[in-house]
Formats: C-alpha cells, sequence, structure tokens
DNA sequence: GGTCCCATGTAACAAGTTACATGATTCC
DNA sequence: GGAATCATGTAACTTGTTACATGGGACC
C-alpha cells in the first residue's frame, strides 16, 4: 500500500525519501502515517522490483542524497493498482476498544468520549487550516485536476472528523440517559 | 489489538478458537475483520503469554475442541488496554488511492465513485438488518449496558457509510462540474 | 552550547494476509 | 454424492511499529 503511495508521489516528481516522508507529512499525513524506517526500506524494495531507479547525488553544505525516479514498469504497476478495486479490509482500533468499553463504569465511559471528542475538535480546526493552504499545494502539484483529488481527501478527513465528534455526542447523550 | 478483542471475548466466555471466528463474524465484523489463521496464533501467543488458559474437551459427534478461560493476569491486561489512550495511527488505503487519481480520466473516476458509492449502499443495507436484530444480541450478550457499546459500534458503522455515500456524490458532482 | 534541518538507514519485533492442509458428521 | 458445519492449525510472506544509530551545517 505505502509502496504504490511512493511509486504515486515518484510519477510526479523525483525525489529523495526525506522529500517523500516530508510529503507524507504535509499533504498525506491525515490518511496515512508513513514511517521512516519502512519508507526507506520501501524504496530499496522498489529498486530491487524495478519499479524505480536511485541514484546518488552530491551536495555542497549538504548531505549527499539519493535520488529515485519512476521506471516504465514502475508506472505500469502504478496504472495497474488505480484501476483495481480496493477491497476494503475494515480495521477500526478505536470500535475495539469501545466495544469492550461495558468493563468500565458510566462516569469513566462519559470521560472516554468527551477526551476523544476534544482530541477530534483539535484535528477539525487542523483540517480548516489545511483548507486555507489548498492554493498552495494547487501550486505545488503544478495541476489543477491533480489538485482536485487531493482536495477530496482533505473533504473526506473532514466529514469524518465531524461525524466522529456527533458520534461521542450521542454517545456521551446515551450514557447520560443511562445514568439516571 | 486482535490480542485484546480476543481477551474481551473471553472475558466475557469461555470460547474456543471458533466461537471466536464466529463472534467476529456476527458481532464485530463490521470494524474488525479477523483471520482465521491469526486467531489461532493469537490463542497460542495469549497462552504462552499466561492471559489465557486452555484445555482440550471431547465432544461426541464433533472433532474435540480447545476451551479457553481468561486468567487473572489476563484480566489485569484487559483492564490496562481499555484504561489507555487510543493514539490514532491514521491509514486509510481508499484515500491513497484516490490521492493520485488525478493519473485517470474524468470519466473512469466519476465510474470509480459511483462503484463505490453502490458498494456503501450495500453496506448500509446491511447495518439496517444489524438494527432489527440487535435485540438478539442484548440477550446473547446478556447485559443491557454491554449491548449499548455494541449498538455504539453499530451507530458508527452506519454513519461511517452513509458519510462515505455523501462523499462520493460530492465527488462525483465535483468531477461533473470539471467536464464542463 | 543546543536545537533544527538535512539525510540515510538497521534490527527486532508485532501484526496482518494468503494459501495450504485435514477430517468427521449432518443434512439434502 | 456434495455441501455445510464444526474444528484445528502451519508456512511463507508482507506490512507496520519502535528503538537505535550517525553526522555535518545552520541558526540563535
Amino acid at each position: 500500500m505505502l509502496k504504490h503511495g511512493i511509486l504515486g508521489l515518484l510519477n510526479y516528481n523525483d525525489m529523495n525519501g526525506y522529500e517523500i516522508l516530508e510529503t507524507f507529512r504535509h499533504s498525506l499525513n491525515h490518511f496515512w502515517n508513513a514511517q521512516k524506517s519502512q519508507v526507506y526500506r520501501e524504496l530499496t524494495a522498489l529498486e530491487n522490483s524495478g519499479y524505480i531507479q536511485g541514484s546518488w547525488v552530491e551536495q555542497d553544505g549538504k548531505p549527499d542524497k539519493k535520488m529515485y525516479s519512476i521506471t516504465d514498469e514502475g508506472r505500469v504497476e502504478l496504472a495497474q493498482w488505480l484501476s483495481k478495486d480496493e477491497k476494503e479490509s475494515v480495521r477500526t482500533p478505536l470500535l475495539m476498544k469501545v466495544f469492550f468499553l461495558g468493563e468500565k463504569s458510566i462516569d469513566e465511559n462519559i470521560a472516554f468520549f468527551m477526551k476523544l471528542k476534544a482530541a477530534n475538535e483539535i484535528r477539525y480546526q487542523a483540517f480548516v487550516e489545511a483548507d486555507q493552504s489548498q492554493d498552495y499545494y494547487s501550486d505545488e502539484l503544478q495541476d489543477l485536476y491533480r489538485s482536485m483529488f487531493w482536495g477530496f481527501t482533505i473533504s473526506y478527513g473532514r466529514k469524518r472528523v465531524k461525524m466522529t465528534i456527533e458520534w461521542c455526542d450521542e454517545c456521551i447523550a446515551a450514557l447520560k440517559e443511562q445514568k439516571k
């Protein structure tokens, strides 16, 4: 999965591992938290598969870097992945915990949902700020059509966070009702 | 993660691997898709850690089964997990694909979102049916308070699917707008 | 002198996926 | 005779996590 994300980014521009990580942090972080160690590992794997090609570049005042570019095979692989259906494998750690919350008291659980709500309200603010920098990203992606899909992922994230806040409210209300 | 789910179930009732798998399929499947091979592997690991204890039971007309029960150490571990904050590690494969959809044509992408919408409409129906069997589950869980949290997970799932459908509509509308 | 940026990784472990493998009984 | 239910797993692989490890240059 991360593999195809990296392929997708390299299809836009040549990059080194560090830049890929930065891009994840800036643009994809709201739906994908990439680990440094995994990115470098995947880059090696992708190069071994022939999907990308790296070459060392010397810099002055900065460490050497390994720049990667996508190969024709890589572009084929990317296109195939994009055309394949996403089979949703559901896995929501939060709900696993919620399912077993019956072991704790009503008050503890009200506190649980309040905390969750607060965390999501902070995330909601981050999305509002992301919105305001969309123009910046449109430039960076150098393509209006492409930046549209970045916008779709942001809008999904915003909806999801908003939905989670509403759900917390409903859970809190139900718990308070139970308390009576 | 699955580890704690199993611990949680065994805290409700003694079960064998097969029953755990069935329970996942019936009650937790909308947020956690458990693999057979992983469940059996985790059971072995949990027993080795001393969190659960298994014993073989002979049956007639059916294969022998290994029944597991939670130990005191297991209960401590479960309580600790329940009290710990869930640090949200975001990872949405669907959005990874959407982010790179700029490589495909508008028409292909409209088709993509229509298909996704249709799949989620089917899932929505499944939630409506799940609702109607909530009474059945209340009995099964033998505890109204506990079944409340099962209800919370269902309501989250329903909201999420509904949200996804709305998001698809918005994406389709935006793509059609672009086409003009 | 300390922190941030740039830049690369390794090692060990934990968790999830896919395919394979077996076998009795019951119901149609 | 075939499918479904009950029941248990192994093996190989892929993916993700956590901690460790290094080091120069810029800026305050």
